[in-house]
RNA sequence: GGCUCCAUAGUUCAAGGGAUAGAAUAGCGGUUUCCUAAACCGUAGAUACAGGUUCGAGUCCUGUUGGAGCUACCA
C-alpha cells in the first residue's frame, strides 16, 4: 500500500487512491483524468468531492452504493481522509486537520509559494504586445492590451518559463504622413516644450487637424459638384500625404529629418505612459526597420510553386483548400503588405531566438489576419508555423458604445490614469485615514490605488470577451475591485506589525472552520496560477485574489487576531494571515499591482 | 452574401459536462466603546427562443432571433 504524505497535493491523493481501488475491486486500470476529483461546494460538508457517475460503469452499482464503497475505502487506506458522506451521486470527504495544518506550516507561507522557477530547459516564449501606431497617443484599447501582455508575461514567468517581451512599434506608413503633413502646414514649428504638450499627444493633435482639413476639402469638391466618393480620392492634401510617404520611401533627407523629429517626440510620450503602467520590454522592433521584410521568403515561396503571380506581377497565395479566399502577399508593384512583414518578422524572431512558442497579444478584429499567417507559413515549408499563438482579446466598449475616434468618445489613456489617480486622491481625503502622511507618500498611494482599480478593473474580466468600461464603475473602490484587494492587504500587515513579537511562525492549535476555510482557498493558489498561464488568462487570478480577500475579511471579522484566546492562537493566526498577505501580495505583482502597507 | 465570435439578475462580471447557476453594483434592512467600516451580515432579483445528445446541459450539436468583428494591391 503506498504512503502519502502531507506534502503531496490532496487531489492527486484521491486520485490515486480512487484509481487503486478501481484495480483492486474493479479489475479496471482507471486513467486519472477520468476520475472526477473536484471542491466540495459550500453547502456540503467535506473538503473534496468525487464524482462517482462516471464510475458507475465499473461498479455495476447505483451511485449511493458506489460512493459509500469508495468513501469506506478511502477512509480506510489513509490517515489524510478523516470522514465522508454521499449525497446522491457525489462523494464529499473530509481532509484531516492535519494535512491543513501542515500546509499552513509547511509551503504556504513561503513567500514564493505556487511559484515555478524556470529550470535550464526552461520553454522560450516570445510574446509581441502593445504595438502603437506613432500618430496618436494610446487609449483604452491600448491599456488593455498592454495590461495583458504585462501580466500574461509575469504569469508566464511565474510558472517556469523563459519570457521575451517585445513590441514592434508602427512608426511608418501613410497616418503618420497624415500628422507630419498637418504640422507643417499648420504647426507653426511647435514641439513638446514650446506648446507644453506630451509628445505623443502633440502629434495625435495634428493627426486631427489632418482630418478637419481633408473633410474640409472633401466637402468644398462636393459642393462644386463632385460625387462624393470621387471627392474623397481627389482632396489635395490625401494627394500630399502620399506624395509624402513616397519620399519617405525614396529617402528624402527632408521628410526624413521631419519624421525622425515628430517620432521622438511620441517616443518620448509613450515612455511616460509605459512608465506610468509599469510596463517594459525586452526588445522593440520598429516597423520602419521590417516592413521589407519577408519579401525574399515569399518569391522564394513562388519558385518552390507553393504561392503564385498574377499578370499584373502581384503574388498571392491561395488559401481555398483551407477553406478562406486568396491573400495578396506583394503588390504588383513589390511592395510589401502587413501580412508579408508578419511573415518576415516572425521568420527573423525565430532565427534570432528559437522559441518554444510566440504569443502575439493583438484584438479580435485580427482574427483572420493571424489564422492566414499561420497558414501561409506553414505553405513556405515553416513547422515553427505552429508555435505561433494570436492572443485575441475582446474589444473595449464604453456604456453608450464603441469609442470613435471621430466622434471624440476615445477615452485617452493618460488622462484616465489621472482621473483614477484623482478619485482614489478624493476617496483617500474624505476616509481621512492618511493625515499624518508625507505628501510624498500619500501620493504613492493615491498613484497605486487608482491604477490598481483601473488594473484589476480590466483584467478581472476573461480576455476573450469584449467588455464594457464604464467609467463611473472603474472608478468605485469598492465590491470586487483592485482596491478591496489592496485595503484587504493593508488591513493584513497592519496587524501584522502589531503583533510582530508574538509571531511564533507555527501552527499548533485546532483549527476552527473560517480558518480552515481561508486554507483552502490559499492552497488553490499554485493551480490557479498552472490554469492562467496554461489559459493565458489573468482574469483567473485576479478572481481568484477576490475571494481570498472576501474570505479573509469574513474571519477578520468573525475572529480577532491579536486578542485571540491563547499565544498559541494569535501566533497561529498571525501565520495564516501573513501566508494570506503573501499571496495576495505575489498575485497582484503578477496582475502588474501594487499592494500598500496603509491606505 | 460568406466566415468567425458573443447572448446569464436592472447593470457589470463568474461558473474546468455535475449537486439548489455564484459575486459585485444599484434597491431595501441591519452591524463600530474591540486588530483600518475602502469592512461585515441579512433581503430580493437571471441562463434570448425552439429542438436534440447525455444518468446529468448555462456549458456540446442543429435551427431561430438579436448583437459584434472580419471578408482592401490599409495596418
Amino acid at each position: 500500500m503506498p504512503q502519502f504524505t502531507t506534502m503531496q497535493r490532496i487531489e492527486k491523493i484521491l486520485k490515486d487512491l480512487v484509481a487503486q481501488a478501481a484495480l483492486q475491486h474493479w479489475n479496471i486500470n482507471l486513467e486519472e483524468e477520468h476520475i472526477q476529483v473536484q471542491k466540495t461546494r459550500r453547502e456540503f460538508e467535506g473538503d473534496f468531492t468525487v464524482v462517482v457517475f462516471p464510475l458507475l460503469r465499473y461498479s455495476k452499482q447505483n451511485p449511493e452504493q458506489t460512493g459509500k464503497f469508495l468513501g469506506s475505502y478511502l477512509v480506510g487506506s489513509s490517515d489524510l481522509i478523516e470522514a465522508f458522506n454521499v449525497i446522491k451521486g457525489f462523494l464529499n470527504l473530509v481532509v484531516a486537520q492535519q494535512y491543513w495544518k501542515d500546509q499552513l506550516d509547511g509551503p504556504l507561507c513561503s513567500h514564493d509559494y505556487g511559484m515555478i522557477l524556470p529550470g535550464a530547459d526552461a520553454p522560450t516564449v516570445m510574446i509581441e504586445y502593445s504595438s502603437p501606431n506613432t500618430n496618436k497617443p494610446l487609449h483604452l484599447g491600448h491599456i488593455r492590451n498592454n495590461l495583458l501582455g504585462h501580466s500574461v508575461s509575469s504569469i508566464l514567468k511565474a510558472t517556469g518559463k523563459h519570457v521575451e517581451q517585445v513590441n514592434l512599434v508602427n512608426d511608418r506608413g501613410i497616418h503618420i504622413c497624415k500628422s507630419m503633413l498637418a504640422w507643417q502646414k499648420n504647426g507653426n514649428g511647435e514641439d513638446p516644450v514650446s506648446s507644453g504638450m506630451k509628445g505623443d499627444h502633440l502629434v495625435g493633435k495634428y493627426y486631427v487637424r489632418y482630418d478637419q482639413i481633408y473633410k474640409s476639402q472633401v466637402q468644398t469638391l462636393v459642393e462644386k459638384g463632385m460625387p462624393k466618393k470621387e471627392a474623397e480620392a481627389e482632396a489635395e492634401v490625401l494627394k500630399e500625404a502620399r506624395e509624402m510617404l513616397r519620399r519617405w520611401e525614396a529617402e528624402d533627407p527632408e521628410v526624413r529629418k521631419l519624421w525622425e523629429t515628430m517620432n521622438s517626440w511620441v517616443y518620448a510620450g509613450f515612455e511616460l505612459t509605459y512608465k506610468r503602467l509599469g510596463i517594459s520590454f525586452d526588445k522593440t522592433y520598429y516597423e520602419s526597420e521590417t516592413y521589407k521584410l519577408g519579401k525574399e521568403l515569399v518569391l522564394k515561396g513562388l519558385n518552390k510553386g507553393v504561392l503564385y503571380q498574377k499578370e499584373d506581377g502581384s503574388i498571392w497565395a491561395n488559401l481555398e483548400e483551407e477553406g478562406l479566399d486568396h491573400k495578396l502577399l506583394l503588390r504588383s508593384d513589390g511592395t510589401s503588405v502587413y501580412m508579408t512583414q508578419d511573415v518576415g518578422t516572425a521568420h527573423q524572431r525565430y532565427e534570432e531566438s528559437v522559441f518554444d512558442s510566440h504569443i502575439y497579444v493583438v484584438g479580435n478584429e485580427q482574427n483572420y489576419h493571424f489564422q492566414v499567417l499561420t497558414i501561409v507559413l506553414k505553405k513556405l515549408g515553416y513547422a515553427w508555423a505552429d508555435k505561433l499563438y494570436h492572443l485575441n482579446y475582446g474589444m473595449v466598449e464604453l456604456p453608450e458604445g464603441k469609442m470613435k475616434s471621430r466622434e471624440g468618445t476615445v477615452v485617452d489613456a493618460d488622462e484616465l490614469m489621472d482621473e483614477m489617480e484623482d478619485t482614489a486622491r478624493q476617496m483617500s481625503e474624505e476616509l481621512g485615514k492618511l493625515e499624518d502622511f508625507t505628501e510624498e507618500e500619500k501620493s504613492r498611494i493615491y498613484r497605486q490605488v487608482g491604477m490598481g482599480a483601473l488594473k484589476y478593473f480590466i483584467l478581472k474580466v476573461d480576455p476573450k470577451k469584449n467588455m464594457t468600461f464604464d467609467p463611473r464603475e472603474s472608478v468605485d473602490f469598492n465590491g470586487n475591485t483592485g482596491s478591496f484587494i489592496q485595503y484587504t492587504y493593508a488591513r493584513i500587515r497592519s496587524v501584522l506589525r502589531k503583533g510582530a513579537e508574538k509571531h511564533k511562525g507555527t501552527s499548533q492549535e485546532v483549527l476552527n472552520e473560517k480558518e480552515i476555510a481561508l486554507i483552502r482557498i490559499m492552497y488553490d493558489f499554485p493551480e490557479i496560477l498552472v490554469e492562467a498561464a496554461r489559459t493565458l488568462n489573468p482574469s483567473l487570478l485576479a478572481n481568484f485574489l477576490y475571494e481570498l480577500a472576501k474570505e479573509f475579511n469574513q474571519f477578520y471579522h468573525d475572529h480577532s487576531i491579536l486578542s485571540a484566546e491563547t499565544e498559541g492562537q494569535i501566533s497561529q493566526r498571525l501565520l495564516l494571515i501573513e501566508s494570506a498577505g503573501n499571496i495576495i501580495e505575489s498575485g497582484m505583482e503578477l496582475l502588474g499591482i501594487e499592494v500598500p502597507e496603509r491606505m
